[in-house]
DNA sequence: GCATATTTGTCCGTATGTATA
DNA sequence: CTATACATACGGACAAATATG
């Protein structure tokens, strides 16, 4: 399910165009964002600007060094092993929480298949997309508005890094199979094996991520 | 350790000084904060006074209604459940990957021995606040920055609703010995010990605030 | 190191729309 | 339904800090 941007405030609504950007990669790590020119961009006041700004610095999303500007975040290993030891504690945590009759597991079988369909017609864009969709959802087995609103936030700085590295087939491709398994192991109630399954997958994204990472950087 | 006041921006100045006043308890549930008579206040703009406001409303402390302005979140009992649940999942996870030797354990310590010194004069307040910090503390056992951060908004909502309830001491009392306890298991090693007392406290806590919380509403 | 241009920071005034008494 | 109060959003202005030559 995407934002809404029906009611929302004008902050928050150039909050959300600026977040799929960023998010999409439009802007380089550490580039620096003008309040003038963005504005102009977006047909609104310098004021409504700097408000968005607040929301998406908040996030964790762009930097602010006052009297300076706001800065896309550049992330590092560092950052990219930070936002995978959340991930773990969130979604292990979850997994203690999940019930197998859950309604979100049948999204998750929705997007697998969706998610095969992608990689079978080479659309790696689009399985990214799917994969961060699957594990959003798995976090929502556990019914909590606050956790998924948190997990929603470690996504969106995964996926500027994915966007920073242009995202490739090896970056996505082997994990269609992975999600699928998670799920039948989630769906038939094994906990222990699920809960392998995710410290697998999580493992590996991280290396996957932290070599084109460290690739990308001497290239 | 307090949040810096120095180098920041006046939007995040103003931020951190109504957070403050919102997890004191200076304004009641559902209030709603005035842009003019705030901005008077502080002696700010009111465009400055907005982007707090962003600032705050991204921290889950307040709600903004468009065109009606932004009124302080008022948690019901669901919302408690749900911090719970989310301090159960963090905080379980930081001990899984807890190492003995860290030097948030001593920062840990010290903070025990305020507690009871705070407990032994009737500074239930403080007492509160020191048992706030002991499971910051704890959290920053994982040394994720993103964790901690994250666990700092929980605990500023969970505070919010300390401040409405009005502190008493069996709310925070009994577990100034709980604390120690757990510290204790921290540093022997015993992992497992460590989530079960952890277990206990967290429900016990939750059933302490909820008791007084639907006592309060009734009465 | 210095002078200049650019950009952010902050405020004000105001027109417009929205909700509430 | 009218009136009032308020949030919304904009543009302009000037100071302060920073970047540029």
């Amino acid at each position: 399910m995407e934002r809404e941007t029906g009611a929302m405030a004008l902050s928050a609504r150039i909050a959300a165009i600026i977040r799929e950007r960023l998010i999409a990669g439009a802007f380089r790590p550490g580039e620096r964002l003008s309040e003038q020119q963005m504005a102009e961009r977006f047909s609104v006041s310098r004021n409504s600007l700097r408000e968005a700004f607040r929301i998406l610095t908040s996030e964790g999303l762009i930097v602010h060094h006052p009297n300076r500007g706001v800065f896309v975040v550049s992330p590092g290993e560092a950052d990219v092993i930070d936002l995978y030891r959340v991930r773990s504690v969130i979604q292990k945590g979850v997994l203690a929480a999940a019930v197998p009759e859950h309604p979100a597991l049948k999204r998750m079988d929705t997007l697998v298949r969706e998610a095969e369909a992608a990689g079978a017609r080479g659309d790696w864009a689009q399985v990214g997309t799917l994969n961060m969709e699957f594990h959003r959802a798995m976090v929502s087995l556990a019914d909590s508005p606050r956790l998924s609103s948190r997990f929603d936030l470690v996504l969106a700085e995964l996926r500027l890094v994915f966007g920073q590295l242009g995202d490739g087939a090896p970056l996505h491709a082997p994990f269609i199979k992975a999600n699928a398994d998670l799920l039948e192991a989630l769906r038939s109630g094994e906990i222990s094996r699920a809960h392998s399954l995710l410290e697998a997958y999580l493992a590996h994204s991280e290396r996957a991520v932290l070599a084109t990472f460290s690739r990308h950087k001497s290239g």
